[in-house]
RNA sequence: GGUUGUGUAGCUCAAUUGGAUAGAGCAUCUGACUACGAAUCAGAAGGUUUAAGGUUCGACUCCUUACACGACCA
């Protein structure tokens, strides 16, 4: 279709050379597709040429409409709407389209034009003091999905965890564990890893505000009872020890982390996102101190009098920044500087992508402004994929007050309804009991993953339980279903004996579903482009929505197999098989599976 | 207080990046399975795109101001 769309472009430049005898460039050209109330399938704005020709949009229309109809066989009609001129395409330009279209497989590489080859998409990163919820599932299915988009232009892509290991809200867990854990195991207890840990944290959290109480029943000030509060001094304690190396602090840390990591590798592994590489903070964070000392020494970064460390971006618009403090220990943004460098080395990226949410958008603006000061060559290789956080019909998720979604509950109830609504209504016939729960995971996750896909990242959006495990509508399960239906449609074919690569270039005149159908199918390059270039996985989503609609007009409207038309049969099984391989493919991109039937 | 994001149908989201009469889904109402899968399709109803100005052939989109909600920085 670019194909088509551009050499019809080159064909409106000759035409206005002939017509008007002056040359336009190609891209002062607009060309859409034509709305579905108007005949056409292409559609040019002339509006934006009457002063180059000194002439009426309508006349424009008129003069470039003739003289295509006239000269130009792959335009077989044309009608002019006040300054819009809607191009009609012969029938055999549409098959000579879907040809050219199945001559490619559907998985086929659309070509990073102009965007980057070497990409690091680091997602997911949590911390592993607790499970994981909503939030994450938000983050990890964005990041994977932008990944495979990428990789779907042909850039070569490595999808990163830095996990967040270290740090006060770890050791939290760790002290609580020490007081009420009595050397509780997940076997014992009969839980997850994570989830252990995160009990620990609420825990601590739960009995750091009663100690709290207790000070200031006491008359301590509310600040200074937070400060002072034991628990919280024992923490603070507990991360001196381990950045010391003590070594039963490093014990338990060790210990408890792999609890957590054991979980946390459950649940990626159910709700199918996977990493190349993972960073650790707590073996990038001396890698950062080390760029503090290369800043000082380079004279962009300034110490305090009483020790800490700072960067000035006042003249970046931003504000002096700490980036060490004064006992020495480092912040947030001191293991960022050395994780980006360890990035670097170890992959050499021309794009280093950062799913964090919004709430970060000023701390990544002064990581990268700090990299600039410290003339780190790939800092301007740096992109926030700054998405908005999921809220809750009652209000925002906060962990501390238990308003949390937990991820694996979540995708517990997804697959459940999945499998209600099959068992409902579903056409299972011959399928293993191994195989119906892969489809209920299947169908349950592809419902959630594309409720959470299908808004625009940038956008805070709404999470509605009702909606995440509706199967019906805008939803992942509509999409599949429209799979399984051409699914069904291929097996009768293959029954029937019905040979999809028959010659049809005799079909003299194509139904408008399938003529809509093609350049839909044709459109899949430029969607992929896009989506990549925004970053967006919506784009996919709207678009795998958009076919399969497509196709479902298509299939109530035009009867396949009650055809008499050898060669009509047989492009709409032709037509019915490649709208499934790029509804596979589409959903593929949002990390979707789609099944044979359901 | 400063910076910044968002505001579209009752609800959740789109709108080809400045183009035609602003489109989908849910919810409501109506019609279509003794024809290839009704998790579907066709139709009805639902809008002063937060407000007021401005830019131009043309604005949900760009500019200014105000309002609402959110995030971040002190």
């Amino acid at each position: 279709m670019q194909q088509l769309e551009s050499s019809l472009k080159t064909a409106l430049q000759t035409a206005a050379q002939a017509v008007f005898g002056l040359e336009i460039p190609a891209a002062s050209l607009t060309l859409q597709p034509t709305r579905k109330e108007f005949a056409g399938s292409f559609t040019l704005v002339t509006f934006p040429l009457t002063k180059a020709f000194g002439k009426g949009p309508e006349q424009i229309g008129q003069a470039l409409g003739e003289w295509l109809k006239a000269h130009e066989p792959r335009v077989s009609g044309y009608n002019v709407v006040k300054g819009f001129l809607n191009l009609e395409i012969a029938d055999a330009e549409w098959l000579a389209v879907f040809n050219q279209l199945r001559a490619q497989p559907a998985t086929a590489p659309v070509g990073t034009a102009g965007g980057p080859q070497n990409v690091v998409v680091e997602y997911s990163s949590p911390n592993t003091n607790k499970p994981l919820h909503l939030g994450h599932l938000r983050n990890n299915f964005l990041g994977y999905s932008v990944a495979e988009i990428l990789k779907a232009t042909g850039a070569t892509v490595t999808k990163a965890n830095l996990v967040n290991d270290r740090g006060i809200h770890i050791c939290k867990s760790m002290i609580a564990y020490q007081h009420f854990g009595h050397g509780e195991t997940p076997e014992q207890a009969g839980m997850k890893g994570d989830h252990l840990a995160g009990k620990y944290y609420v825990l601590f959290e739960k009995h750091y505000r009663e100690e709290i109480r207790q000070l200031e029943a006491e008359g301590v000030a509310t600040d200074i009872a937070k400060k002072s509060a034991p628990l919280m001094t024992e923490a603070q304690l507990m991360l001196q020890a381990w950045e010391a190396g003590d070594p039963e602090v490093k014990a338990l840390w060790s210990q408890m982390n792999g609890w957590v990591y054991e979980g946390f590798d459950e649940t990626y592994k159910n709700i199918g996102v996977d990493f190349d590489q993972y960073y650790y903070e707590s073996e990038t964070y001396l890698l950062g101190k080390e760029r503090v000392e290369e800043g000082l020494e380079k004279g962009v970064f300034f110490k305090k009098e009483n020790g800490s460390v700072w960067v000035d971006l006042q003249a970046e618009g931003l504000d002096e920044k700490l980036l060490l403090r004064a006992d020495g220990t480092s912040v947030y943004i001191t293991q960022d500087l050395g994780t980006a460098e360890l990035k670097y080395q170890d992959f050499g990226y021309d794009s280093s992508i950062y799913v964090i949410a919004d709430e970060q958008n000023y701390h990544m603006q002064v990581l990268q402004a700090t990299l600039k000061k410290l003339g780190k060559p790939y800092a301007d290789a740096i992109h926030h994929l700054s998405y908005g956080m999921v809220d809750l019909p009652s209000g925002k998720m906060k962990s501390r007050e238990g308003t949390v979604v937990d991820a694996d509950e979540l995708v517990r109830d997804v697959v459940a309804a999945a499998k209600a609504a099959t068992l409902e209504k579903g056409k299972t016939e011959g399928l293993s009991d191994d195989e119906l729960e892969e489809l209920y995971h299947m169908l349950g996750l592809g419902a959630l993953k594309y409720y959470l896909l299908k808004v625009d990242p940038k956008k805070r959006m709404l999470f509605n339980p009702e909606e995440s495990v509706s199967l019906e509508g805008h939803t992942g399960p509509f999409i599949q279903y429209s799979h399984a239906r051409i699914a069904a449609i291929r097996r009768k074919a293959a029954e029937l004996g019905i040979d999809e690569s028959a010659d049809w270039s005799q079909i003299a005149s194509l139904e408008g579903t399938e003529r809509e159908l093609m350049q839909e199918l044709a459109r899949y390059d430029s969607v992929v482009a896009e989506a990549a270039r925004n970053l967006s996985p919506a784009v996919i989503a709207q678009y795998a929505y958009d076919l399969a609609k497509a196709y479902n007009r298509f299939y109530a409207e035009v009867s396949i197999f009650q055809e008499t038309d050898v060669a009509k049969r047989s492009l709409r099984v032709a037509l019915s098989a490649r709208v499934g391989e790029q509804l596979k493919q589409s959903l593929k991109l949002l990390g979707m599976q789609v099944p044979e039937r359901m």
